[in-house]
DNA sequence: TGTACATCAGTGAACGCGCGTTCACTGATGTAC
DNA sequence: TGTACATCAGTGAACGCGCGTTCACTGATGTAC
């Protein structure tokens, strides 16, 4: 009468957990430099393991640079989350949707200049995200970075700070203007800037953002 | 008494103009495939010469891809230019300016979507343009992209539409709201769009920074 | 509890690819006398 | 006007590099009896 042990729940074997290694590894290049430094072979070589022992755990290169880039996205949506815990609750309702939004447009300006290479992983890698990969995106909060902005844009509408009418497509307008401005400021024209600079121009651009919603 | 011949005033030879076959084949990879499409040894092969024969007229590879690149902010500055062309004189100043921000944005939004290789050549190649590539960075009328948004905004301030405190950073605000949108719409989630689709995005996001600024 | 067996994670060796760059050269051209 | 010569744009061959991916394998592990 022995219950049949879920086929899934081997656990480690050999290496360990050799894709998480790899993850890591990629994770480790992808900081340092981007989405084209996670180099397959590099990532079995920092695992310890011979470079095709990876076809075991990934297709190819791109299904493991999907990975590391959804983990990419979960920090994304950390940072995120983070910003939105430092809020002050039992403010008006109406001056905390504002807060919000903010929040979230720093967070992503924040990361974006502390991980430029995960950041670029995350947004500017080739081809949309696979279906597969997407759960892996989101935070501990369970949303993906997206979903964040989203939801802050809805507490606008239900605050009544923000038109319902001008709610579709907002998340797309007050994302074009916070990712323009990280990747001036990552890859960009704006390179050089220190972090007051940084920050003064971030919070400009969030007042443009706030104010012509 | 023979005067001095200028040295630079040889002209062609051999090839005919080298140099410029190999930026004009450099243009049409990086059209098709964005800066990292810009290959050495293929922009050789459809000028009709041996690899090596670039070093006659480059430095690098880099060196190539930096005139390329200059050539591709040419463009975009001329797509501006042709948006700032369309414009009716003879307005009240304050809606010429504004006009004139938009075109300049709007020219931007469409040269990306319609060029999104050479867009993303611009843009997002690696390091600075050189001190040396910038003065071929310039449209028909001697202004390069960035130049042409800071005169455009310029315009707003003499016409009273942008308060003078404001002016300062404002290219980098404007240009970074632009920017995301087309990162986006190129690379990014909202590549899919239609046409339509993507002007009404455009057109949403320049109220942004008509209102926001 | 002990033994035979099937699984499959990781090995070892090799592939073809295209790249940027260096070297010593050659031969048509422009120029000096 | 004619001839010798220096220049230097393009040639031909080769380099080392690291990559992604494929193949047939081996041997520790978990499992069935």
């Amino acid at each position: 009468m022995a219950v049949r042990a879920p086929p899934a729940a081997r656990g480690t074997y050999r290496h360990g957990d050799l894709r998480r290694a790899l993850i890591e590894a990629g994770i480790a290049l992808a900081r340092a430099g981007g989405p084209d430094a996670v180099v397959l072979r590099e990532a079995t070589r920092r695992a310890g393991v011979v470079p095709n022992a990876a076809y075991r755990h990934f297709a190819s290169r791109l299904d493991l640079l999907q990975a590391v880039r959804a983990a990419a996205l979960a920090r994304v949506a950390d940072a995120m989350e983070s910003e939105l815990a430092k809020l002050r609750r039992g403010r008006r309702p109406a001056d905390f949707a504002r807060a919000s939004l903010r929040a979230v447009g720093t967070g992503y300006l924040r990361f974006a200049a502390a991980e430029s290479g995960l950041f670029r992983t995350a947004f500017v890698a080739p081809g949309p995200l696979s279906a597969a990969a997407l759960p892996a995106a989101a935070g501990p909060g369970g949303l993906n970075p997206f979903e964040l902005l989203g939801a802050a844009l809805d507490r606008m509408v239900e605050a009544g700070v923000l038109a319902r009418a001008r709610r579709a497509d907002a998340e797309y307008i007050a994302w074009s203007a916070v990712h323009g401005l990280a990747m001036l400021v990552i890859d960009g024209p704006l390179r050089g800037l220190g972090p007051a600079a940084r920050r003064r121009l971030g919070r400009r651009l969030l007042d443009m953002v706030e104010n012509g919603l």
